[in-house]
DNA sequence: ATTCGGGCGTTCAATCAATGAACGCACGAT
DNA sequence: ATCGTGCGTTCATTGATTGAACGCCCGAAT
């Protein structure tokens, strides 16, 4: 449920934008209010984000949620282990990128520059 | 369930290695036996792939799941548009590693190189 | 004081991709 | 005949995810 990338991508916008609220939180990660929902009050449960109310723009009392101390340290280490992750990710794509044209340049020996012209477009 | 990247991979592996049963084509792929075999009907339905009898290598009679023309002609689009989504992929985390490592820098200034000792083990 | 409307967090039945154990079958070996 | 093996096929189960529905709260309007 708690994949890497939604918990670093909660991390980050919550750090960020401490004041959305879960269907807001819900609609930039591009998930479901109950996945939020979900994920928010594991993280809450962990110590690693307070709610705490406040007044929102249009004067309505709402919640924010913020990071704690070590809900600090804990997105420090998310974002780590997530960049290493991507430059993991990179490396693999270049190579599969790099196998993808090898097969297209056979390909193209077999078809007439086909593929070349489609390519292009 | 028939994902771009199944289908380029299973087609690939197919052009390859026809003889493959369907048990082997799934722990190749690292799916499952029945998503395997709802696939090669999807492939064998629209005539992209035929099944044909052949002694295998116990001399054993055995499907091979070789590839028609059309089937060719749909590896030949279908690599390319992966080819296309690899590339923009690529781009995509090119700048978000950019993004990370930028956070990643952010963070050293406040934490004393902290990070920077942990990230080079 | 009362009602209303809107946004909030929360819940949970429904959905859907995916799994892999179980099945019947075909066939070579014994 | 009989086994054993590996095949393709099936389908109940799992597990993640969804989003409609709910009750609640509170400011605004009546």
């Amino acid at each position: 449920m708690l994949d890497e990338q939604t918990r670093y991508r909660l991390l980050k916008l919550l750090e960020a934008n401490p004041e959305l609220s879960q269907r807001q939180l819900a609609q930039a990660l591009g998930i479901s209010v109950g996945k939020v929902n979900f994920c928010l009050n594991a993280l809450i449960e962990r110590g690693l984000v307070k709610a705490r109310n406040f007044r929102n723009s249009r004067n309505k009392l709402a919640y924010m949620y913020f990071l704690t101390p070590a809900g600090f340290e804990e997105k420090a280490r998310v974002s780590l282990r997530y960049l290493k992750q991507k430059l993991q990710e990179y490396e693999t794509l270049r190579s599969e990128i790099e196998e993808l044209q090898n097969e297209a340049r056979r390909m193209n020996v077999q078809t007439g520059e086909v593929l070349q012209e489609e390519a292009g477009q």
